[in-house]
Formats: C-alpha cells, sequence, structure tokens
RNA sequence: GGCCCCGUAGCUCAGUGGAUAGAGCAACAGCCUUCUAAGCUGUGGGUCGAACGUUCGAGUCGUUCCGGGGUCACCA
C-alpha cells in the first residue's frame, strides 16, 4: 500500500499536471507532518514551484489545494495556505479505512521476502575476558539490525567470529597453569569466562610486577616488557600452539571451552544468538592465496625483506602490510580471506560487520583492499560503526578495574525490576515462573533500549542512574504502554476480529494523531534499513507510546461515547499495541502482557 | 602533523534544506470514587561551539577557526 506522502506527492504532481500542464525540470516537493501550531495533517512546501511557475505563493497554494481537493475528494477534506505552506487535512474516512485494514495485522510494516540475503556479523568477542558494557551495546545493535533487515525482507544470517587464538589466550593459560593448581569453573562455582579472565588479569598483574622488578635492576621498561619471564613463557605457548604441540592445545581446547560455556549463558540470558559462528582458529591462515594472486597481478608489491605490502596513497590511507617477512599473515590478511568466504558461501547483497569506530581505519583499508584486489562485493562490506561507551567516571579500562560487566549490569537491571515491580505492587496472583520471567524482560527491555536510543555512530554515556531509571524515554515506558492496551483488550473481552465500525466522521484530533504516526511505521523500518540505524525505530516506538498515552489520558476506550467509538478506539488500540509490540521485537524487546 | 567523527536547554539526546528548534531527566505547579499514576497536563529553561558563505529559507549544505574524541602497528 502507497504510504500517504507518497499519495499526497503523486497527487500534487498530479495536481499541477492538471493546472499548469508539464512542468520541464523535475521538481523536487517537500511534504513534511504539519507542525502542530497548525491546522491539517501534512505540509506540502511549495516554495520552490512559485519560482518555477512565476506565481504568487498564496494564489498558486490557493488553486493547488483547490484541485486537490477536486481530484480526490475522498482522500482531502480541506487545506489552508500560509505563505509557502500548503497544510492538507485528509478526509476521516481516508483514515478510518487505513485504520480498518491493518488494525489487526500483526505484521504490518514489514515486507515480504526480497530475495537478498544480508550477514551481520557482530558480538566477536576474544576467548580471554567476559563480556562488559561495551560489547552489549555491540550485541543489541547487531540482533536489533538483523530483526530490522529482515523485517525489510532481507533474509539475514547472524554470525560471529571468535577471536579464540593468539597471544592474549595465551596469557589466560599460562597464568592458569602456574596459579590454579587445577582449578575449574565447576571446582571454584564460577561461571567460565569469568573464570579464564580472572586468570587473564592474573597474567597481566605478575607481568607488571615483574617488570616493575626489572626496571628497579636498572632495566630500561621496553627492554623489560620484552624480558619479563611470563611473557616470554607466554610467547613461547603462542609458538607451540602454531605448531599443534598436543599439549597446549589440549589445554587451549579446555579453557576456551570454560568460556563458551559462559558466553553460551550471557547469550541465553540477553536472548541474542548466531546463525554461524567463525573461529579465528580456522581463518587465520585464510587470505594468504588472494595476496599471492595479487602479488602476480601487480596489485601488491614486495619489499626487500620480503613482505607484501598494498599501496593506498590514491585513496589516503598510506601503504598497509598484507604479509610479513617471514611469510606469516597479520589481521587483515584472515579479513580478506573471511570476506571472501562469506559472500561465496552465501552470495550476500550486504556483509555488515558490526565493529567500534575505533576501526574505522582498518575497515576502510579491508574495503578498499578487496576493491583493489578486485573482489565484485567490495562495495557491499559495510562497516557500522558504534561510538564507545563511557561513564560518567570516564573510560571503561580492563587495567584499573572501571569495566562494567554484562553479567552484573543486567543481573543489577533485573533486580531493579523487580524491586520496583514489587513496590508497585500490579501484578499480585502472578505466578513466581512469570514474576521471574517480566523482571527479565523489564529488566533487559530497559537496558537495550537505553544503549539502542542512541544514534550508534556517536559515542554515548553510560549513566548508571539513568540507566535504571523506568519512566520517560525508556524501554519499560514503552512496555508499559503494550502492557496497558493489553489490559483494555481483556477487559473489552472482544476478539480482534469482531470489532468493527463502519461510518467514522469526526475523528478527535489525538485518534487522527495516533493513526498518522501508526501510518509512518513502514517508512521507519525502512529508514532504519536503509540507514542502518536501529535508533529510529527506538525513537519511533517512545513516539507512539507517548502520543497513545496522552489519548489514553484524555479518552476512554471501554466507556467510549457511543458503540462505534468504542469500536473504533478497540481497533485503535490493538493496532497500537500490534505496531509497538512489533517495534520492540526490532530491539530484540519483549512486549509483556501485564506488568 | 594527515585523515575521520562529534559539539543543540543544567544533564542525556532527537531534529535526514522549510513555519516561533523538540523530547526525557532534573526543578516547580496540578491530575487517581473513571480502561494499570512505570501515566497525563502545565510552567520555567536555547546567541543550535564561533565567523563567513550558498539559498526565497541553514541547527541541517560549504569554507575557516575553536573545543572534545578516534585513528594513522610487521597488535588483535
Amino acid at each position: 500500500m502507497m504510504s500517504l506522502t507518497d499519495l499526497i506527492r503523486s497527487a500534487v504532481k498530479e495536481s499541477i499536471k492538471g493546472l499548469y500542464g508539464d512542468i520541464a525540470e523535475p521538481l523536487d516537493i517537500q511534504i513534511t507532518p504539519t507542525k502542530p501550531e497548525f491546522e491539517g495533517d501534512y505540509t506540502v512546501v511549495f516554495f520552490p514551484l512559485i519560482k518555477v511557475l512565476k506565481r504568487r505563493p498564496d494564489e498558486l497554494g490557493t488553486q493547488l489545494g483547490n484541485k486537490l481537493l477536486e481530484l480526490y475528494p475522498a482522500s482531502f477534506s480541506k487545506f489552508n495556505v500560509i505563505k509557502g505552506f500548503l497544510n492538507l487535512s485528509f478526509s476521516d474516512s481516508l483514515l478510518s479505512d487505513f485504520l480498518r485494514e491493518n488494525f489487526i495485522n500483526g505484521s504490518f510494516g514489514t515486507q515480504p521476502s526480497n530475495g537478498k540475503t544480508v550477514m551481520v556479523e557482530y558480538a566477536s568477542p576474544n576467548t580471554n575476558k567476559p563480556i562488559h558494557l561495551g560489547h552489549l551495546r555491540n550485541i543489541f545493535l547487531g540482533w536489533s539490525m538483523a530483526e530490522i533487515l529482515e523485517a525489510n525482507g532481507f533474509k539475514v544470517i547472524k554470525s560471529s567470529i571468535i577471536n579464540d587464538r593468539g597471544i592474549h589466550i595465551c596469557k589466560s593459560m599460562i597464568a592458569w597453569q602456574m596459579f590454579a593448581n587445577g582449578a575449574t569453573p565447576e571446582s571454584t562455582h564460577t561461571k567460565g569466562d569469568h573464570f579464564v579472565g580472572n586468570y587473564y588479569v592474573r597474567f597481566n598483574d605478575v607481568y607488571q610486577e615483574q617488570i616493575a622488578a626489572l626496571v628497579a635492576e636498572g632495566m630500561d621498561k621496553k627492554q623489560a616488557e620484552r624480558d619479563a619471564p611470563i611473557m616470554k613463557e607466554a610467547q613461547e605457548m603462542l609458538v607451540k600452539w602454531e605448531q599443534g604441540d598436543e599439549e597446549v592445545r589440549s589445554l587451549w581446547a579446555t579453557m576456551n571451552g570454560w568460556v563458551y560455556k559462559g558466553f553460551d549463558e550471557t547469550f541465553k540470558r540477553i536472548g541474542i544468538g548466531f546463525d554461524k559462528v567463525y573461529y579465528e582458529s580456522d581463518t587465520y591462515l585464510l587470505g594468504k592465496d588472494y595476496v599471492k594472486e595479487g602479488l602476480e597481478k601487480n596489485i601488491l608489491f614486495k619489499k626487500e625483506d620480503g613482505s607484501v605490502w598494498i599501496d593506498l596513497n590514491d585513496v589516503k590511507l598510506d601503504e598497509k602490510l598484507l604479509l610479513r617477512g617471514d611469510g606469516t599473515s597479520v589481521y587483515i590478511t584472515q579479513d580478506i580471506g573471511l570476506a571472501v568466504q562469506k559472500f561465496e558461501e552465501y552470495s550476500l547483497e550486504k556483509s555488515i560487520y558490526v565493529i567500534g569506530d575505533e576501526q574505522l581505519h582498518h575497515m576502510k583499508v579491508l574495503k578498499e583492499i578487496c576493491r583493489k584486489l578486485g573482489f565484485g562485493f567490495a562495495d557491499a562490506i559495510y562497516h557500522l560503526s558504534y561510538g564507545m561507551v563511557e561513564l560518567t567516571t570516564g573510560k571503561m579500562k580492563s587495567r584499573e578495574g572501571t569495566v562494567v560487566d554484562a553479567d552484573d549490569i543486567v543481573e543489577e537491571m533485573v533486580q531493579t525490576a523487580a524491586a520496583h515491580t514489587a513496590e508497585l505492587g500490579k501484578v499480585e496472583g502472578t505466578t513466581e515462573e512469570d514474576l521471574k520471567a517480566l523482571y527479565e524482560t523489564l529488566g533487559l527491555g530497559a537496558m537495550k533500549f537505553y544503549l539502542l536510543r542512541v544514534d550508534p555512530k556517536k559515542r554515548m554515556l553510560f549513566d548508571p542512574k539513568e540507566s535504571i531509571d523506568f519512566h520517560g524515554f525508556t524501554g519499560p515506558f514503552v512496555q508499559y504502554t503494550y502492557a496497558r492496551i493489553k489490559s483494555i483488550l481483556r477487559k473489552a473481552a472482544v476478539s480482534a476480529e469482531t470489532i468493527s465500525f463502519s461510518k467514522s466522521d469526526s475523528l478527535l484530533p489525538l485518534e487522527r494523531q495516533l493513526m498518522l504516526l501508526l501510518e509512518t511505521y513502514p517508512n521507519v523500518l525502512a529508514d532504519s534499513a536503509r540507514e542502518v540505524n536501529a535508533s529510529l525505530v527506538a525513537n519511533y516506538a517512545f513516539s507512539l507510546a507517548q502520543l497513545f498515552n496522552s489519548f489514553y489520558a484524555e479518552h476512554s476506550v471501554l466507556k467510549a461515547e457511543n458503540n462505534e467509538k468504542q469500536q473504533l478506539r478497540l481497533a485503535l488500540s490493538l493496532f497500537t499495541a500490534n505496531v509497538l509490540k512489533s517495534a520492540l521485537k526490532m530491539l530484540g524487546i519483549n512486549a509483556p502482557e501485564r506488568m
């Protein structure tokens, strides 16, 4: 179905044609919602026409308005003209037809399959430490974008690449060997990722002590960093790992297993998952073949020491190393290989990487290298970059212990939800099990909404006080609005199919506003997919909830003036509930039936 | 230093060339015998970092400057 703004656009074109004939140059006519202080639903900004047609604004506007009413009497009821603005009002019948056709449709706004596949790579944790707040922004963004793209007709492959090899995991392993005495997550009742993370911290503590000791003996700091015994051991272990040493590989597999078990618990609790998981231990050798090919084609060049480079100066990106002198690969080498693998395996329309903005440069380089190597998919690589999450106390630094742990913050949010719910005492008679689920729904809803409501590309401030607030621009506010509507619908005790209303003249302002806002939902979904920006959906969900609450306070549904009104308002309420539920789903948030 | 991002109310953020720049929080004043007050209504609060330019029209586009951040690894 055509959106209302598209309807106006085409109607305006027809009207201009009818009035003035064909106009040579294509006009870009802007259509915006009418400001509340003026009468009307949408405003046609026709300033550009004044110049082209050389007419007085009021004359032109009036002629245009009259023509629109003449040609589309069923759609428009009235208009007014102020300067270059033509404020149009839709007829009540058009709006109620719209309501009637869509209020029952739970998937309003979503598109049928378009046959295209998109991959969203997100989360991509390291296996040496637990997930923290910054990862949560990444994870919620990735999940949300996957939902939004799916709603826009794409088949979405949710993927993750787990950074499971390298010096970082060797550090945890060394520390475990030295200090654990065979302890395991089970024996210490510790979540696996935290368990391993603790040894990573332990490694760094010892490492710092050793450096300090060496420096105290008069060694240069840089030298000390290289010579610290524990670091040497970690490096030796990495070499053994690469040689496939059985003992090292076995310990590596065991410790990573602990981490995965911990991650899985967290992922399950926050309600996210993946279709395809890549492991760096499988992919780190990928990409070398393409480098060799590029070398043969003279796209790349070799330096005297045998290292292979690409010259990106033409796009202001300097030179980039692709293979070390000893033939081993660097990070971007495997990125190239994995990128190819993704496109080959899934014939992707687009490959989205949810990665922090500190890697903007890296991703630009990756894309450019792919382009230079002649990969057709280069332009389909999209970096969804997001800003760092900062704390009111400053940046999160693992070394300084200022990292907000994901499991901790989620638990805190859920506890807050529980306390708040108990305080309000509105859900008495609910089973223990349902209550528990509700607390999770609310706590996670608050958390996810808080991290998704801000434009992803901007860095954001995490204010603990604000984040656990369940009032105002928050997830629970939207959830509450949904629960309120469901309460009305339960009390009305009608099934959706039986709701019907026929003539509905005299729509009240708030009823019109709700219909108009509901009508824009498909556009919001499309925009957020096109712009790869989930915050548009969060903002929309809030606006809709806000507007419904105003409507709710002003007009009664169950005690409406007459039966016709009641039916219309029931439809309007159900429609709003459907869209709120859908919008929340796009953010990975559940909608509670009561709260 | 080169390149990139950001700068809007006390704070956190919307605002995708259009009318007198909007929300939430915080502050203050109201609203529950009426569908869930996790709500609603109202008040106060702004030289949109600065200047110049383009335009009928600039928070939005351009240039320069100021302030904040990121990045420019044979790290991942």
